[in-house]
DNA sequence: AAAGATATGTTATATCATAACTATATTGAA
DNA sequence: TTCAATATAGTTATGATATAACATATCTTT
């Protein structure tokens, strides 16, 4: 366990401001705890783990929180577009592009545990298509691949 | 707790030939034991969750299995290819087309839980691609789409 | 039959997630 | 402004998924 961290910075008005947008919008309450962890998240330059945020949050604030109490602010910060979860790590990271509703599709690398964010417009149309052709009615679409990033591709062939 | 099930019927030739010689090819042991996961997944009509299987296991050998060894014999089953794993149910099932190496697609229905695989050459194509574009070297892609398969999605309408 | 490799069994535990209930805070109507 | 309704957060317990470490058994090769 390394030293306790220190209260949270102020939140980059940035994304102070998009999730005071979002909640308006959306008719939901931006309280201190939810913005807690959306900060905290936006802190790691990684997906992390539930657990691992929880972890985080308690050194960071100096007190013991219970696992549920996270989980729901993630679910509500994912509800509202601002979180995204990777299915195949079981891993949280802030929407890089909250900006409009979107499908997202992740490339992780398994090598720095990275994680980009990308957007397929052609995607999307070719994954409804397919699903159209089998009768499907298609709600939603995970698209995770897992590889090596650019730089881990690089030194890799060094 | 249902009845205790019988004893699993002979797997039908076809599917253990595919096992035969799929082990034989990659110079693997085909043991009673992995042969009697992948019968139990062929006669789970849905996908089950490990420890679903390992219940139906238990009932149909009539004595308690580890984990352990249950989620050994799914992952030598995924590693030779006669088994997938479903990231967003954590579910289990057979590979419908495994005479051949193949990225596979999921459409799982969230109605009646019945999961369709397919194969969409484009998609593999355009996923590459998009990775290209990223300088990603990709490894495996995970692509599945929840919704209502065609039967579900009639019944709704009705 | 012995040696090495592979597979299985046993016990314990790590990791991820939610249920049921209580308490507190916020909102909105009288 | 106070009460009631709703939403959020806290507490305790537990369910669900998965693996570590080590012992035993089985198969393969010689």
């Amino acid at each position: 366990m390394p030293d306790q961290l220190p209260p949270m910075a102020p939140l980059a008005s940035r994304w102070r401001k998009l999730a005071e947008t979002t909640c308006r919008e959306k008719s939901e309450r931006l309280t201190p705890a939810r913005l807690a962890v959306y900060a905290e998240l936006l802190a790691c330059t990684n997906p992390v783990s539930a657990y691992e945020l929880i972890a985080l949050l308690e050194s960071r604030q100096n007190r013991k929180i219970a696992p549920l109490t996270v989980y729901r602010q993630l679910d509500f910060l994912m509800r509202i577009g601002l979180v995204h979860r990777l299915q195949s790590t079981h891993a949280y990271m802030v929407c890089s592009h909250p900006d409009h509703v979107h499908e997202s599709q992740f490339l992780l690398c398994s090598a720095c545990g990275s994680v980009d964010e990308v957007e397929a417009n052609g995607l999307e149309k070719l994954l409804t298509q397919i699903a159209d052709e089998h009768g499907f009615k298609s709600d939603n679409v995970v698209v995770e691949v897992k590889g090596l990033c650019i730089d881990c591709a690089k030194q890799e062939q060094a």
